[in-house]
DNA sequence: CATGAATGAGTATTCATTCAT
DNA sequence: GATGAATGAATACTCATTCAT
């Protein structure tokens, strides 16, 4: 009732705004990759581009806003597989399928991801740093109890866990079998 | 009579324009990845922007067309590996190495191979479905001799060498471990 | 009581704000010529772009304000070249170094200036207007006393001196002479 | 006869078309003067803005290219002095009012040409310097004779041709006396 | 008064592709 | 066949100015 319909009215309630612009975004990446321009999801928002770049000033930060937002998702699953899994392989093995399902939310996300482990920073790299911060932990308990090679790092299958999402991207389009993959990725980590 | 000295504007001899394309084309993708313009490969090869049309439609063409002059190379390669290499897991996993060798020779070469497998067809298309089917042989081979899973298959594994290129261009700039990821590939395929 | 201590954030006092703007911009201008942006200030600044714009409707109008605050200063100038100086030739002379040097205070500052003066005013024009008397007090009584062309008018001799300015930009990064333009300009309206 | 109306014909005949864009171009500047942009030059021209980034990539090649276009003029002008002006000191005057007006030609040229002559070079620095080359040569025969100062250098008053001229786009404006200020100028290099 | 979100026209630039010559 | 001029949609980004709160 006090919501003032999204019309024309600027509000400054900037919030709600944001929100707004976030929830275009996700469904603009959603359906067409995240090789869309600002420009086209500002306009898709109602929003001039100025408004656009105010909130997120490139693509990345815009991407790190849509992921932020299913952080405490994430988490939440984190926690479950800890509390659920006795097995650290298995645990494992269902962060890192955790972590494929999340960078496939978006077509083309895992290019951005990749890129954000490289030299230069950009908005992503803190999501994904933590994110191997996870991956370490788990795979520590894993390889305490002898149940993962120990020349691996926890970067190297989050970078795994990227490339088969990225690999996924046409394995779906043309029915091969994606659920594949992880399994491959299991067996390369586990202790033979 | 007709005979122009092969001094530098030798003739306008198609064959011998789009040869000069093609090599103009590999040290310019070599040297700053697939993401350069048509445009500047042309005025580097001192043709127009129509004639490097006329050969090579799309940049996926040129590319193919690169790749395609490889093709002898990877022949001789996939000869000596089954000459050379009597165990049939240790021949998949050399060939799956030399794919993913022959997939990184251009930065950003691993997305439109992928692309190439997906629904849409492209210039790369065949390139790529012939080795699909030369790693079916090497994994068929693997699998009769009981040394690889019989759930995968070719395409699978193809698939996971492009991803692993497509992975090390990150791996490499940062320090990671890139020679580890054929072996937790490998180890994906294997028997236990 | 209701006091807030002078800590950082004094007071929503508008003049202290004022004050502070001023400093703000009077550094960003001396560092990064004219050409920045508003905006730019007002994040320096710490006040929001709405609160610079109701102090400073326009960049002239920072800029006058700026000026303004070295009103003062200038005229103290002004009285020790009339006291200390007996030689109308030399005063006048003096004063117009002054202006050259007050013009030269930001990158880009004699634009706005010579703007200033021509059809459309602008919150510049009384400062420049102001000075284009006191050059015409100086050069009446150079002419007076037969050492100034009677042609010459006050304000063809500031502008003159806004253009030793403006010509100084470029003169002081090549190496040129810069300090023999204000020489040339005297022997341009001194008697022969 | 032959010639095709400039409808919508495409005509390869680049020449052609360059001119047309030169035309455009000299109307926009000398209506608007120089701060204008090129799209908007393209509009007028009835071309797309790539078309007009083919012939000139930057402004100021644009501004270059119509300076050029006046090159043999001045040429023309200078021989004409060097002809018909026997007193080296007339000499002088002359060639800086022909380049006053030069730099006169659109309202802003003087700021991208006192640029040209800075530490940055642009595809106006080649002109710039051209020029200050004949003012050197005016400015010797000048103080072989006696007739001008030693210490002045020809590249100061090309300079201050320009700052007279940028001065001058106020002075017009107003109704100052735009003509004396080449005589302030000249008493500056004269000798005494 | 202060705030800062929103605006949105504006600018520069690129590039795949077409097509007249 | 070859050429390269022309196209023009597309993209990224800026900034002075307004206005709701």
């Amino acid at each position: 009732m006090t919501q003032t319909p999204r019309t024309r009215a600027p509000r400054s309630d900037a919030m709600r705004n944001r929100q707004h612009i976030l929830d275009i975004a996700r469904d603009h990446f959603a359906e067409r990759g995240i090789s869309g321009s600002l420009d086209a999801i500002a306009k898709e928002a109602g929003v001039g581009p100025g408004t656009l770049y105010r909130h997120f000033p490139s693509k990345e930060a815009l991407l790190a806003a849509l992921l932020s937002a299913r952080d405490e998702e994430i988490g939440v699953r984190r926690d479950a597989i800890t509390r659920t899994t006795s097995d650290a392989g298995d645990a494992l093995a269902q962060w890192l399928e955790a972590l494929i399902e999340w960078a496939s939310a978006f077509d083309g996300l895992p290019e951005p991801l990749r890129a954000a482990l490289g030299e230069i920073p950009s908005p992503l790299t803190s999501t994904c740093e933590g994110y191997v911060v996870v991956t370490d932990q788990f795979l520590a308990r894993a390889q305490n109890e002898g149940l993962a090679r120990r020349d691996v790092r926890g970067r190297d299958l989050f970078l795994m866990a990227l490339a088969v999402s990225w690999a996924r991207g046409a394995a779906m389009a043309d029915g091969a079998s994606p659920s594949l993959m992880p399994h491959i990725l299991r067996a390369g980590w586990a202790m033979a």
